[in-house]
DNA sequence: CTGAAAGCGCTTACAG
DNA sequence: CTGAAAGCGCTTACAG
């Protein structure tokens, strides 16, 4: 059984709430009594019970942070800076996968905040910012009271990676995406591969890919375009991993990167010999998320949306203009 | 205000005792009142508060989990399913990136039992096992009341994968691996390539390493020592993304794969042509888990280790013999 | 500056 | 089968 404060409080022969006021820091308890109520504290080992002391105040200092496919490398690392970032501002992280369970655990238990990493949530984000506030990373932009977001420039940063790609003198340039397959021209908000279309629109490039459709969908279909002879000489990928089996599958047909062909990844866990990447600074976009919601606990309520800037690297690492 | 069990009794005119029993659906209730209660309920949105009701039980259905380095694609996944796994199981759970902060949590808020997906924390898994239940993922067993354990056969998977390596007349076996390079021969309880040096060894194979090393720590010295013209035909990496980048370095120095090197690679994230990987099946991993816990939740106080097999695959996800 | 009382929202005996 | 009372461990007025 662990002891309670009602446990302190008699061992250093005070009462209850001189008790607690003391081990608060109150400076209107005498110190020889704050020395005795702090010595039985330390005696019995005494810990305030998180539980009862947010029954009382209607305050969890717990941050439910709403990270889905924690699988993918870019979402996990997220979740690990997140949570660093809520440790070191005192505040208790709760990694959730569901968002739905987010929304459960805002109602359910008292938490004085939440975090949704993920674009699609408009429907449980804005409805908990009624009661507390929210930030949202790489969501779209809504000016509402308590709601605080903070976003990738994905639309700047594939910008620049199409400009540097077509300025190196490539002009096949194809994309291969799943997602983008799927979502494009859909009002997808962060449609990286977009940027990269009007990019190449605006220099009067058309990109590769199959009739009728947004992008190669699969790698094994692209290769194939490959093999029949259309001619590609820069890939766009959706994140490293499949720059990296695009990369193995073009060594395998003795195809070279990048002479023949230039691959550019996203995410910088992984950049192979000759291959580009998108960097997405999520250290930053950690940070800047944790402070916007510092910023609308201490009573701040319409924040603008803060962006921040991508890079496009080389296998070391070094920024390519 | 969020409505309270007494609204709901009072709109229901009953007793609060009455209204609580009637939510959690306890026969000894008239159903005519059941039914006022349960109308009560859903038109004034009443949710059963966590908090207080863990105040009074003394058990919140939460469960801590300790996963770190969510950056590394093994652990992020393991995060994921675990979560999957407790919620499909009714608890909740609570991701932690620090392990301190798991302890520091159980002895705070309610916490029902706890998992560590890690294998160095017998200080503090250990201590937590006296309070509540606690299930170690690869980690060393120890038999101990309240504490469950469930591991990954590397021993066996990488003696096979080794084995299957000879087979195919591969003598000139390297491992890259900066952790083993660390902690090799220091008892790590789960030392992969221990056991593939094992395998190497009883069929009188030496590795390749550098000399005094246990084996190569960084890409650079592999690449280095191949140009020196030392043979090598097969590597070991730490995982798939090392692997990735050894097929890259490979590649760009027009060394082909698997013909003049075999590679292998673990965790089955991302496995380039010609490549092995050997796949921990970690959706097996949080299932035992959580279902382990479950067992402690039950009741049982002793459980053997559950060790769940690896196998080992190639670029198609097809078992190797 | 200190201390006794009420109450956060629930559950758990227990009396009717 | 139903309902009034006590209490989980804190905090927050408030009286001394």
């Amino acid at each position: 059984m662990p002891a309670t404060l009602y446990d302190v409080a008699a061992s250093a022969r005070v009462a209850l709430n001189t008790a607690r006021k003391a081990l608060q820091g109150d400076p209107t308890v005498r110190p020889y009594l704050a020395r005795r109520v702090i010595e039985a504290a330390a005696r019995l080992d005494y810990r305030p019970h998180t539980l009862a002391r947010a029954l009382k105040t209607r305050r969890l200092d717990v941050v439910p942070v709403s990270v889905i496919n924690l699988h993918e490398i870019y979402f996990g690392e997220l979740a690990e800076k997140l949570s660093n970032a809520l440790i070191a501002s005192n505040l208790e992280p709760i990694l959730c996968t569901e968002p739905d369970h987010v929304f459960e655990l805002v109602q359910t238990l008292n938490t004085c905040g939440s975090i949704f990493a993920y674009a699609d949530f408009d429907q449980l984000s804005h409805p908990l910012a009624r009661t507390q506030p929210v930030v949202t990373i790489n969501a779209p932009f809504h000016r509402k009271a308590n709601l605080g977001c903070v976003n990738a420039d994905f639309e700047g940063g594939f910008r620049r990676a199409a400009q540097a790609v077509l300025s190196r003198g490539r002009k096949r340039i194809a994309v291969l995406s799943e997602i983008f397959h799927k979502i494009a021209y859909k009002n997808w908000p962060f449609d990286k591969f977009r940027a990269v279309e009007r990019t190449l629109a605006e220099a009067s490039v058309a990109p590769v890919r199959p009739v009728g459709e947004p992008c190669f969908e699969t790698l094994g279909r692209l290769i194939e375009t490959l093999a029949e002879g259309t001619e590609i000489d820069a890939v766009f990928c959706e994140n490293d991993l499949w720059a990296a089996r695009l990369f193995g599958a073009l060594a395998a047909r003795g195809v070279r990167v990048p002479d023949d062909v230039l691959i550019i990844g996203c995410d910088a866990g992984l950049i192979l010999p000759g291959c580009w990447s998108v960097k997405i600074p999520i250290g930053d976009l950690a940070a800047q998320a944790v402070a916007t919601l510092r910023r609308l606990l201490a009573g701040e309520v319409f924040i603008e949306p803060v962006i921040v800037p991508l890079s496009l690297v080389d296998e070391d690492g070094k920024d390519i203009a």
